[in-house]
Formats: structure tokens, C-alpha cells, sequence
DNA sequence: TGTACATCAGTGAACGCGCGTTCACTGATGTAC
DNA sequence: TGTACATCAGTGAACGCGCGTTCACTGATGTAC
């Protein structure tokens, strides 16, 4: 009767739906996705092994997502959504602005080796290419930008493009440590762990953002 | 008649070989594969392309290497062996132990940048599987070296396991920046090209490797 | 120098694989009358 | 309330693809006598 559809339960349970056989296949298909991207399947994200899990046929994502790279593209995002709610949450109660800092970037770190695949994902989309999924870009732009908020209050009275800058490198080191510990290229090298590596990171970065 | 046999023609048009159909299929593997990575064809060195490329069946390369990883790590060990040789070269002239640090620190970011495809096949073999390549883990093990070396020149008086430390984090955060600017990541953050950036990555990694 | 032989780097055809994607279809749904 | 209809999310079979790898083979090579 009015413009709410039926079927449907999506998390919540509530009924609002576009309202087909299954239900909201899209949400089905991106948990399927999370899953295995969280139980680490590494490279074996497919369409095909999608739909499988999601108890459809290999044609059925076609209705819902454009091709792979548009799916890979909606798990990224959802990815970047929750580094993002993440780093928000590690610099909440921080005292001063340079804990606040450097609690956030040991964050990314255990962010990114706890979920390492979905990492991958996320940082392997094309991620310069906005134009191609808008949605992406804006969610990494934010889990960035929080980033370089929390540089900019630690590195006092500097221009904006040098705040982007030390963020940006920032970053780049976060993201190196985590590149090079998963690939195993750390491990000959130091004897620390994930949480010790995560809690020099976040040095580190302050020190970054510093300046000096 | 002698020792040596026939055919071949190496790249200096010497007349060395093992003496077979082919002569010396294995470099002409290696070259066809350095020649894609060169060129960038990305994700798509398949051991039958380069099988193509040296003008040989599919099956030839199997008397070379095991298989298609033992070709991969090949083609990593050489990419580090040029990485090594580059960082020296970088570093040699310097005239105090921080330029030479900063000079070679900008110098990997500028090896990577321009040899991207090649330097992802570098860190993407399985660098902590030190069992399985040897070879592929003394020569990544000698660029990593020199650029420790240089750190231990610049931090003063610390235990090796810090210089360590801090000579892993300065490569991380080289690498890091490259991943970054790889994937496009660095393209909406600062308008720095490659070269602004290995410049600047060398000045961190000095920062990173003093101290403070 | 000539012949018999073992070696082994090549060939080419075939294997099975899983993939992304397309296609004509079907049947449940919600809607208009 | 009941019927006719358009919609569209699903099916399942098929497409072509390129891949890594295996296999029996063949023929040039170098060596032993």
C-alpha cells in the first residue's frame, strides 16, 4: 500500500526490502563476502564462490552488483567504514593530543593484521580511481581524514598541505609495517609482535607529526 | 671439438652454453620474463606467456624451474640483486653518513617507482619463506644490509637490534609510500611526484634512523 | 675417424581447473482494474 | 475480492578463457669404444 515493500530482515530484523524470492541478496552476498574474507581465504575471493556461500546461483550477484570489481568495491568500503569507526574509537578518550595520535595509528596497525584480508581488499581496490566508486573513495577519505585531524592537533601551527603531508606519510609507514610484517619479511628482522609492532607504530607517527 | 659447445649467443654474443636445442633456455626464461616486468604487464606473468615470449612450448620451462613460483622467486632475487646494486651506487659519493642514508633511502623509493612491476613480484614471493627460496632470501637479505649499515652509521652509539628496528621502519615507510602511490592512494593527498617523494622519504627515513 | 649408445632439452597435445560473464527462461511478486 | 498483467530476482546451462602442469615422444648432442 505505501511505499514500504515487505520480506526482507536485514540485521535488525525490521521488514523494509525491495522485496524479491530472496530477500535482500545484495546484504546476503556482502556477508558471505565479509566471512570469508575474515576466516582468510586469502586470493580466493570470487563471484562464483560468493554466490555459493550465499546459497544462490553463479548468476544471481548480477542483479545486485555490476561485476566483481563492483563487489570487491562494496567490501572495501564496508572495510573502510569499520577501520574508520575503529580509529574513532581508539582516540576517544585520549588525554592529549599526541596519545590521541598515536593510539589511533597502533590502531590501523592491529586494525590491519587482525583483518588482514579484507586489508588487502581494501587497500588493493583502486583506491586513486574516485571516479570509478564514489562510495569507496568517500569512505577511505574519511577513515583518512580522521587520521590527519588527529596530525593536525599534534602538529601545531602548520599549513594545510604539510598536515596532509605528515599524514600521508604517517600512513605510508603504518601501512609499510603492516605490508612487510604480512608478508613475513619482518620476521627475520625483529622479534616483536603484532601488539608491540602497533604500539612503536604509533611512536612513531606521532613523531611524524610532530615534525620533530 | 673443446669444452665449449654451440649456439646460444648470450647477450654479449658469446659462444657459451649447455649444449642443447635452445642454449641456455633458462636465461632466455629469465630475460623474457624481466622484459614483461619491464614493460608492465602487471599481474599477467604466466609461466606459459613467458614460454611464448623465449619461443618455446609451455612445457620447456619445466626443465628450468620446478615450477611457476621457482621462475617468480628467480625473477624476485634478481630484483634485488639490481635493488642492492642501485642503493650502493646511490650511496657511494655521499659525503656524511646522513646524505648517504637519505640518498639511498630515496633511492629505493625511486628503483621502486620505476621498476613497479618487477619490485611487486620482489615483495609479494613469500619473503619470510626463507626455507623455500635461499637464494631469493640472501639477496633480499643483502639490500636489506646495506641499508641497515647505513642507519647503524647515522644512529650512533645503539644496540643492533634498535639499528635493526629503526632500519625496518625506515624501509617500511618507504615502502609504504611506494604501495601507497601504486595504488593511486597519495594521487588526492599531496600533489608530490615520485621524485619530490623519494626526496622526502629520504629526509624521514634520516629523521627515523637518528632518532630524533 | 666411425659407430652405438645414453642423455636430456625440447615438442605438442592433452588434463582438469575455476573463473567471469551471458543467455533465455521461470515463477513469485505487487499492482491496476 | 478476483483476475490479468508487467516486473524482475532468481535459475541453470553454457560460453570462452588462460592458466599450471603432465605425458609420451623425438631428435640433437656428447661420449665411450
Amino acid at each position: 500500500m505505501n511505499g514500504v515493500k515487505l520480506q526482507t530482515m536485514t540485521i535488525d530484523g525490521s521488514s523494509r526490502a525491495t522485496g524479491k524470492h530472496h530477500g535482500d541478496l545484495r546484504q546476503a552476498l556482502m556477508e558471505a563476502a565479509l566471512e570469508m574474507v575474515a576466516t582468510g581465504d586469502e586470493n580466493s575471493l570470487s563471484l562464483r564462490e560468493v554466490a555459493r556461500r550465499a546459497g544462490v546461483s553463479p548468476a544471481a550477484p548480477y542483479h545486485h552488483f555490476a561485476d566483481k570489481e563492483a563487489l570487491l568495491a562494496a567490501v572495501a568500503c564496508e572495510g573502510f567504514e569499520r577501520l574508520a569507526q575503529a580509529l574513532r574509537e581508539a582516540g576517544k578518550l585520549a588525554r592529549s593530543p599526541q596519545t590521541k595520535l598515536s593510539r589511533m595509528a597502533a590502531e590501523y596497525v592491529r586494525f590491519a593484521l587482525a583483518h588482514h584480508v579484507h586489508y588487502r581488499i581494501m587497500v588493493s581496490s583502486s583506491l586513486g580511481n574516485a571516479a570509478a566508486h564514489p562510495a569507496l573513495h568517500v569512505a577511505s577519505m574519511n577513515a583518512f581524514m580522521s587520521l590527519a585531524e588527529a596530525v593536525a592537533a599534534v602538529g601545531g601551527k602548520i599549513p594545510a598541505l604539510e598536515v596532509k603531508r605528515r599524514a600521508a606519510f604517517g600512513w605510508a609507514l603504518a601501512h609499510g609495517i603492516v605490508e612487510l610484517k604480512l608478508n613475513g619479511a619482518l620476521t627475520p628482522l625483529t622479534e616483536d609482535d603484532a601488539e608491540a609492532l602497533a604500539k612503536h607504530v604509533g611512536r612513531e607517527v606521532m613523531r611524524l607529526a610532530k615534525g620533530d
